[in-house]
DNA sequence: ACCAAGATAGTAAGCGCTTTCTATCGCAGG
DNA sequence: CCTGCGATAGAAAGCGCTTACTATCTTGGT
C-alpha cells in the first residue's frame, strides 16, 4: 500500500542502502546518485516509516514530557518549552524529534503508568516536569523505573522538581552504575522565603498560609520557605493554624481561604501557594466583603501570565518556566552540556505589585 | 541488551508466539500456560518494544493533537481532554494509546511539518485543533496531506475548526474516496452573534472589535457573528472603522484597544476576539483612567477558566472545550460513532458578568 | 472404539529499515 | 602495466514482533 523504501530505490534505479543512505546523510553518496534518490523520493512522496527505522536503528525520536495538567499554563507554558528546544531554533529545518506530552493528573501510578509506555516506544529521552510526591514507595519505584530506561539508553531529566534522594538499599556502591538523572529545579523555598519577607517587612505578622497538595517537594518547599522567614522573624505558633493544605486550583484557593478567615477573622495577608490558588483566594475575600490589598493583602506564586492582569495586579514569585523547560529540553537531547553535579537551580524572583501592601492596623 | 519476548518465551517454555498472543489477548490461550507466560513477564520485568511490534503489526498506538500553543489554557484544555479520552475511564486499564502533542504557534508549515512526522509515525490517528488558516494554498497541501495519511488507515479528526472545504479540483467524483474529516465544530458565528446582541441589548452602539489574526476561520466566524448582529440591528459602516485585528494574545489586546480608543474615543464597549485579548483590553482601559464597565463594557471569548476571576468578571462565551476535546478524542479512537454528516457543532453559550453594562450615556 | 471438530501451541515468513561486509571502479604510484 | 587504495554502491543479515498456516492433542458423537 504505502510507499516504501524498495519503491524509491526502484525508481531512482538504486540499491534501498543507497537510499537509507542518502535520507540520514550519514555515509558518503556521490552528488548524481543524492539527487536522483531525493527526485524519487519527492516523486513518490515518500515518507519513512518510524517504527520500522526505529526498530533497525534501535533509537527513536520520540521524547517523552511527563506533565501533571496540560490545562494548566504550569505545565502548559514548560511543556512548550520542552518542546521548542526540538527544533533547531529558526533554521526552518524540521525536528527529527516529538514530544509526547502526557498527562499524569499528578498520581503515582500514572507517572509510573506513562513511564512504562514511553519504555516501551523506546524514547530517547523523557523530561519529567512538576513537583514529586513524597511518598518512599513511589520513590522507590521511581527511581527502578528510570534507572531501567537510563540503563536501555534513555536520558530522564527532571524539571522543576528536586534531584531524586539517593538509593536507601545496599545495590553497589554509592554512585556506581548509570548516574542519576541530571534536574533542573526551581528556588521555591528561596522564593517563598522572600515573599514571606517582603509581607513581614510590610508589617504583617497574621499571615494564612494556603500550601499546595501534601506529599509533594513543591508544597513542602515553599511552605519551608514561607516558615523559615517566619522563624527568621521571631515568628512562631502561627504554624500549623494558619496553613491549610489544598489542590492546586481555584476552588481551593477559595474554600481554603474562608477556612483561614475562620480560623483568625484578623488576619492581614493571604498567601496561596500558587497564582491560580491566589485568585481563588482573592474571589472569596472579595465575597466576603474585604478587600485587596486594604483589607487583606494577597500573594500568588509563579507568575503565570494571569497574574499581572488580576485585580489588583498578583504580588508573587516568578518563575521563569520557558528558560528552565526550554533548558530541559536541551539536556535531554544532549544539545546542551549538563550543569556540574547534575543539577541546576533556577532561581525564583519577587514580583511585587498591588495585591501586597501594609496591614490595616500594624502589628500590635 | 533489553529483554525481548524471546527471552520471556524461554523463560515461560513457551514459543514466541504465545507469549505475543497472551500479550495481546487476542487468542485463545490455555489458563495454565497464560499465567506461566505472565509470571516471566513479572519476573523479567519485560516490556514490549513498541517500535517492533508497531512495524509488524502495521498499527502504531500514538495520537497526534495539533495544537496553536500548549501553554494557553484554550489548547491547553482541549489536548488534556483528547489524552483523557485515550483512558479507559475510571477504569485502572492503562490506555493504549499515547496522545502526541504538537505546537504548530499557528504556522500552516509547522502544521505540515509535524503532519509529516506524524505521518512518518503511522500515527492510528492525528486530531487538529484551533481555527484553520484560510490560505488557499495551504488548504490545498493540508487535504492533500490528511488525505493521504487517511488513505494509510491514520483517522483524523477535526476540532474547533470547520471542516475542510471541498476540494476544487476535478480528481475523481465528488465524495469519492476517502470520506471527508470528521469534525467537532464551535459555533463561533451564533456565540459572537448573541455576545453583540446582548451588548445592543444594553444600549450600546459604538462597539470597538478586537478581531484575532487575519485569515483564520475563528476569527472571521466571530467576527461575522459580530456583524451580523450589527446589521441586524440596522447599523453599518461601524464596521471596519471600529474593528483591529491582532494576535490572540494580551499585548494585542493592549495595543488593539488603544487604536480604538484613538478612532473613537467615545466607545462605550470593547469586543474581544478571547479572553486573553479582553485582559489586555481590560489593561489598557484602566491604564488610560477609563472604568469597566461604567465608563466601557469589556467582552471576551471561549470563558476560560481565569474569566471569572478577573475583576470584574468578565462576560464572554462560553464554549466547551473539555467536552469538544474529549468528543474529538473519542471519535479519533473510534471510541464514539461519527455525528451523521460527519459534522458536530457545538454550542457556545453567552455567560453575562460584571464587565459588562449599560453606556453611561445611552445610544443618542 | 473411530473420526471429526475444537482448542492450543509451534513454525516460519515477513514488516521496512539500517548496517556490516563485499564488490567494483578509477586512478596514482612504482 | 600491475598493485593498491579511496570512493561508492550493493547484498544480505538481522532488529523484535505479529500472524497466517500447521501440527498436536483433546473431546464428543454414534
Amino acid at each position: 500500500m504505502a510507499v516504501t523504501l524498495a519503491d524509491v530505490a526502484a525508481r531512482a534505479g538504486v540499491s534501498a542502502a543507497t537510499v537509507s543512505r542518502v535520507l540520514n546523510g550519514n555515509y558518503p553518496v556521490a552528488g548524481a546518485t543524492r539527487s536522483r534518490v531525493l527526485r524519487a523520493v519527492e516523486e513518490l512522496e515518500y515518507v519513512v516509516n518510524g517504527p520500522a527505522s526505529a526498530l533497525a536503528a534501535a533509537t527513536s525520536d520520540l521524547v517523552g514530557v511527563l506533565v501533571n495538567d496540560v490545562a494548566d499554563p504550569f505545565f502548559g507554558i514548560m511543556a512548550s518549552a520542552v518542546q521548542s528546544a526540538m527544533s533547531p531554533e529558526g533554521t526552518g529545518t524540521a525536528p527529527r524529534k516529538m514530544a509526547i506530552v502526557c498527562n499524569t493528573g499528578g498520581s503515582p501510578e500514572r507517572e509510573l503508568m506513562y513511564l512504562t509506555l514511553l519504555q516501551r516506544q523506546r524514547a530517547a529521552a523523557v523530561v519529567l516536569t512538576g513537583g514529586a510526591v513524597e511518598d518512599p514507595e513511589h520513590i522507590a519505584a521511581l527511581r527502578a523505573r528510570l534507572r531501567r530506561m537510563a540503563d536501555a539508553g534513555t536520558t530522564v531529566v527532571l524539571c522543576g522538581r528536586p534531584p531524586l534522594p539517593p538509593a536507601g538499599d545496599g545495590t553497589g556502591p554509592d554512585g556506581a552504575g548509570t548516574p542519576a538523572p541530571v534536574a533542573v529545579t526551581f528556588d521555591n523555598s528561596g522564593g517563598a522565603k522572600r515573599l514571606t519577607q517582603h509581607l513581614l517587612s510590610l508589617g504583617h505578622r497574621r499571615m494564612g498560609y494556603l500550601a499546595g497538595p501534601v506529599a509533594r517537594t513543591t508544597t513542602r518547599h515553599r511552605l519551608e520557605g514561607h516558615l523559615a522567614a517566619l522563624a527568621a522573624a521571631g515568628l512562631k505558633e502561627d504554624t500549623g493554624r494558619l496553613t491549610v493544605y489544598g489542590a492546586y486550583d481555584r476552588s481551593s484557593g477559595y474554600d481554603g481561604t474562608l477556612e483561614l478567615l475562620r480560623r483568625d477573622p484578623d488576619l492581614t495577608a493571604v498567601l496561596a501557594a500558587n497564582d491560580t490558588v491566589a485568585l481563588g483566594a482573592c474571589a472569596a475575600l472579595r465575597d466576603r466583603g474585604l478587600r485587596i490589598p486594604e483589607d487583606v493583602s494577597v500573594t500568588g506564586f509563579d507568575d503565570l501570565p494571569f497574574a499581572v492582569d488580576a485585580a489588583p495586579a498578583l504580588t508573587t514569585v516568578r518563575i521563569p518556566l520557558y528558560e528552565a523547560g526550554a533548558r530541559a529540553g536541551r539536556l535531554a537531547l544532549g544539545t546542551e552540556d549538563p550543569p556540574p553535579g547534575g543539577v541546576a537551580t533556577v532561581r525564583a524572583e519577587l514580583m511585587v505589585r498591588a495585591s501586597s501592601a501594609p496591614p490595616r492596623s500594624p502589628a500590635r
